[in-house]
DNA sequence: GTCTATACTTCGATAGAC
DNA sequence: GTCTATCGAAGTATAGAC
């Protein structure tokens, strides 16, 4: 169904125009929104535009789909350098924008083969990535102190950080308080363990976790 | 928009073909597959039908809302019943097929304010509903053995079990071991406490879970 | 309650002028 | 690269016969 000479690789003003316009659209009024003469409207171009680019409506979410992905990788690996690369982990997981629009992908996914390929080779990637960060940063302590393996924690933390997105888009709060508190302190304990003094080393309070 | 007299109120066989279409269409190929047409062929009726029974398509989709709401208010209202409470509770959130039907209402919500609306009042019921469940289930023993609290246990239940739907449904499977271990050590211990052991008194002392 | 027929809208997609 | 014009399919919704 598709073959002529498309415009994917390139990165002209009115392509980028038409992706951002399709993330708002996804963002404001979910996925279904998305059409080609609705998504030329808001960039404010010709919907025929959409095919020039993009060739399908599917193209165009895979493409708004890659480049939001790429991003995440980038910022993904920029945590390596974080001074607490694991509660660095758990915040980016925590951004309400990107897990609305994973929300909106997963959607997506049940019905658009293309996509639910796509965002499983992602998730995929993106978690392996996580759980090498997640090996070396806290190498070795992981028998130590019982912090759950780097591939459990990733699915701890998309879990546990998507209920608090979508629940929040609800206007759900109950147990939100403490189930923070219950992950900071986590976070605190395994990124941070107290070291073998008897005293107290100085900074942070030694909260405790439940 | 809506006035002329409807038949929302009862429970004739087309009426629940109707809704049974709607639900498997939502399943199968997500919501956005859910058009008057598909709906009456797959239930094997007049398009017409869908109108003059729902009226609208939000209507429709209210109507298989609802339905579903008070299936599963009912089923875990029979939980207070059960010999391992929480262990049902989460059994009953890992339903695949009622994560994935909540997932697709979410999604929905983002741009029908109906479903919104009517999605929020539910899933508030649901929780508080399953707190008091865990109030009388658990009681006395949160302090005592630092089990979070009911609305943090809600939420925990809700993410962790949503996330290990959504992930098989993507065919990723990373860690999911090692966190329905995880899971299962937790519900085992908060449940069926250690009973009094002569060394040790039930002491107040938390211990550290994941 | 169920059906046909139809009005109107929006959609994806393409051809071709500029 | 951008635009107009257009096709055919599918959507929501209504009127009215049976």
């Amino acid at each position: 169904m598709r073959a002529g000479r498309l415009h994917q690789g390139g990165d002209s003003a009115t392509r980028e125009a038409l992706l951002d316009a399709a993330v708002e659209l996804m963002l404001e009024d979910g996925y279904a929104a998305v059409s080609t003469r609705k998504v030329a409207a808001r960039a404010g171009v010709n919907p025929a535009l959409v095919y020039y680019y993009f060739g399908t409506v599917d193209e165009l979410f895979l493409a708004v789909f890659r480049r939001g992905a790429e991003t995440n990788l980038r910022r993904l690996d920029d945590l390596r350098r974080a001074a607490e690369p694991l509660r660095a982990l758990w915040e980016l997981s925590s951004d309400p924008r990107g897990a609305a629009l994973t929300v909106e992908f997963i959607a997506l996914a049940n019905h658009r083969p293309a996509v639910r390929a796509e965002l499983s080779a992602y998730l995929n990637r993106f978690r392996r990535l996580q759980e090498e960060i997640l090996e070396t940063a806290l190498a070795g302590r992981f028998a130590a102190v019982g912090i759950p393996s780097p591939a459990a924690l990733t699915v701890l933390i998309s879990g546990l950080s998507r209920v608090l997105v979508m629940d929040a888009a609800l206007g759900l709060t109950g147990g939100h308080a403490e189930v923070r508190e219950l992950i900071d302190g986590c976070l605190a304990a395994w990124e941070n363990p107290v070291p073998t003094d008897p005293g107290r080393s100085a900074g942070t309070e030694p909260e405790q976790t439940g």
